[in-house]
DNA sequence: CGGGATCCGATTAGATACTG
DNA sequence: CAGTATCTAATCGGATCCCG
């Protein structure tokens, strides 16, 4: 995933545990950064949800995204994946513990984004002004 | 930046602030989140860096992505860029109080991943490992 | 219905070279 | 020193088609 920062730090004395940190905090970050995660998770929070319905409840989202998005929730254990052996297939997605821990985590972040969200944007439109 | 997702929440009912909320929090999610913006910070949290500085203590960053990071930073009011008027040029770049008030909020966050990197390492061990 | 496989355009980020 | 400009390789994400 990330082969040339390891390397660069290990030359330099720093310990293999806090690189793994460093790593794996950017890579869980990366998650819930990326475009379709958080809305997901947020309607997950609500209760379990099949496929066909999280792709309606999420405006805008391809079927191939969250098809990979909620692999990779479900890969990291935040979510599970509940198939039923029926015809026509029908599949659940649940918030496991560790998703429900991770989602309130975030609020707070999205608190502080809330509570500044004036402020940045105002910034940004500052330093995009021409003068 | 966004155009897809507002136009398909506006047709829905859904409050304009709602949907400038959303775009926001995503987008400064996905600053946090990305690759090098955490390093930067983390570092600048000790005090006033210069640019080179920067590049020695964040390794493996090309001066591209840094430059750009740091740009990206003092947009949104993250951080300030102080220029010296002297040759060879000297720049400073140092968290603003916004800046440092999204750091401790991301902390919590961190914490949370340190808390838990293990189950979701071990999480995608077994999601991975081909039963 | 719930995806996986494929194709392709768009964005991203590293390497390199150049400059005030 | 502190960047910008350019080129390129890789990644991302949407559209489409297909299948159990």
């Amino acid at each position: 995933m990330d082969a040339g920062l390891p390397s660069e730090l290990a030359g330099r004395g720093i310990e293999p545990d806090c690189i793994e940190t460093i790593l794996v905090v950017r890579d869980v970050l990366a998650r819930v950064g990326d475009k379709w995660t958080m809305l997901i998770v947020t309607v997950l929070r609500d209760g379990p949800m099949r496929f066909t319905a999280l792709h309606h409840a999420v405006p805008g989202i391809s079927q191939r995204m969250l098809a990979h998005t909620l692999s990779a929730l479900t890969r990291d254990g935040l979510a599970t994946r509940t198939a039923y052996p029926e015809v026509p297939p029908r599949v659940d997605y649940t918030l496991t513990e560790l998703g429900r821990s991770l989602a309130s985590a975030v609020d707070r972040l999205v608190g502080w984004v809330r509570d500044h969200q004036d402020e940045i944007v105002d910034n940004r439109r500052q330093f995009d002004s021409p003068d």
